[in-house]
DNA sequence: TAAGATTGATGGTTCAATCTTC
DNA sequence: GAAGATTGAACCATCAATCTTA
């Protein structure tokens, strides 16, 4: 039990640490993973079903940050002619552009340096991959 | 970088699935937590300051959580006589009888049984306190 | 009927500002 | 002035309900 506290709080003290280096670029934890995501797909664009269950969140909260993203000039919507009911998120310049510097502030970062080898980190991703699966998170990264 | 989005992920499934446990009772993890804190003090009563110190959350959760609690009839509020700019949260007969009945609901579920063992559970425990460390979370379990 | 997206509601967190009390 | 608590605003997450389209 006090591993799901431990967990608890240590997502609380890194969240709030990343959305403060992402504050200069106008960005969230949440609205960065989606860019990256979008800059994966090399066309730069994705329905948001398809981000959502990605990134395995809820629908709404894929429409509130590309809300976010859409008002900052970060991505357009544009309706898919295959299926009409899709709408895509496109990645634009200025978003490819804020992308690259938020990454650059990002992995400038060392969160693990003080308190874990590069052995350590990779078995704490195996466990924590175990746990997923044990949650029934089906999609692993 | 991938450990940092594994955390956040399984924070996730680890909130929805006890909040989902909690539910009947009436309760969040949150609302849970503070009633876990206040049944460790004895005296089943501790200033709203402290409560947010103990939990590394901000005030305004603290009161929050507090308002929902007492709206349920599981703690009242109380002033402090020796130093009236402090209140206290009180835990109520029927807080603790409620809390008993969540924490055997909660208990019952084994969460990494699945994935893991003992000795990887507390491996992973002493990493992340590590890590709370390097973010710097003074408070210990 | 089902899938994709949106809106409105609720609960959680934080910050900034305020009010009372030390 | 500083500490403790509260209020109002902002953001992120979920769910329930709705609307359009396959």
């Amino acid at each position: 039990m006090r591993v799901v506290t431990s967990i608890m709080r240590v997502q609380q003290l890194l969240l709030t640490r990343i959305d403060g280096l992402l504050k200069p670029f106008g960005l969230t934890f949440a609205r960065y993973e989606v860019l990256v995501l979008l800059s994966f797909s090399r066309v730069g664009a994705l329905p948001l079903s398809t981000i959502g269950e990605r990134l395995q969140v809820h629908p709404t909260s894929v429409t509130n940050a590309i809300d976010r993203l859409e008002s900052a000039g970060l991505v357009t919507r544009t309706p898919d002619d295959t299926d009409r009911r899709r709408t895509l998120a496109v990645l634009t310049d200025q978003g490819r552009a804020t992308l690259a510097k938020a990454t650059g502030a990002v992995t400038a970062q060392q969160f693990f340096l003080d308190g874990l080898t590069d052995d350590d980190a990779d078995a704490l991703y195996r466990m924590l991959r175990g746990l997923r699966f044990s949650c029934g998170d089906l999609a692993a990264d």
